[in-house]
DNA sequence: ATTAACTAATTACCTGATGCAACTATTCCA
DNA sequence: TGGAATAGTTGCATCAGGTAATTAGTTAAT
């Protein structure tokens, strides 16, 4: 390793044009998502990540899954049976209808979820432990818009 | 689709404890990062786009690239093999150390890196355009905080 | 009531990104 | 100068992802 990288362009003279927010915003969450990311250390991957959150909000079934996590129908399936495997899940028909498959969160599975979110939260407490009281405020004045800009 | 799923659990009392804005800002910045990669329509894939966008700063070793993208050196041979197929980058020697691969981003690759960035940007510039002018002053205070957690 | 059309999930098969191990070429150092 | 270390690539296996085909169950039309 031995050739320095400049940091990549974020706003101003580079980048000109009425992007600066959206650019700079854009750049900052992804950054703050991949670092947490990579720097927690987590056996979830990703995928089942996704799906063990979603499931922890209630029991849903594979298509619904695959639909949220814009999967296909039979990545999704696959998905679904290696948490079941791994026992953080678990299949059930769904009485009403005899093709759909629910899918319902173990105790086991919502430890590991927990575990996993734990190590994330405390990746981003340790960066947040090195803020002012000011900067913390101005992330808290920031949440709700950022909430709304995630879910909208 | 038929199942209706609660939005997941932020903060307040499903999730007490000293972790709250650092749950609730790791989670916005994930759900932002993933949304802006899902719904902007671009064709350079992930992890050719890091690389890209890595380039675009400067040229750079292999080996330079594989550690700052957390990646294998084989397989950031074989993105860089990809990134060169497709005309965005080129290889070339060392000239003060010949076992070493310098990559350079050519003009086709600046123009699609740009491309695929605007794309990004105007996903999250129509976010913008539907906030308050409140909000998006509460967004300009912290994006530094936020720059400064990315990059610290 | 029976059959045709549709839907949900899974399986089969292929592609592509990844890592480890092995290999080649080059450089460094004793 | 020759052995150790380093940079990059290639071989092989693994795993997530997609499309196509299959199976099972539901709905609708006659």
């Amino acid at each position: 390793m031995t050739t320095a990288y400049p940091s990549a362009p974020l706003g101003s003279p580079e980048n000109p044009g009425p992007f600066h927010l959206a650019t700079d915003l854009r750049l900052a969450c992804l950054r703050i998502a991949r670092r947490n990311r990579f720097e927690s250390v987590v056996e979830v991957a990703p995928h089942q990540m996704a799906v063990l959150s979603r499931v922890a909000c209630g029991p849903a079934s594979a298509g619904d899954l695959a639909e949220w996590e814009r999967v296909s129908a039979p990545t999704m399936s696959r998905t679904i049976g290696g948490l079941v495997e791994a026992g953080w899940i678990e299949r059930s028909a769904d009485p009403t209808d005899g093709r759909r498959v629910i899918v319902t969160i173990t105790d086991e599975g919502r430890e590991r979820l927990a575990e996993t979110r734990r190590a994330r939260d405390e990746w981003m407490a340790a960066r947040l432990e090195t803020l002012s009281e000011a900067d913390l405020e101005a992330l808290q004045a920031a949440l709700p818009v950022l909430e709304r800009i995630a879910t909208s």
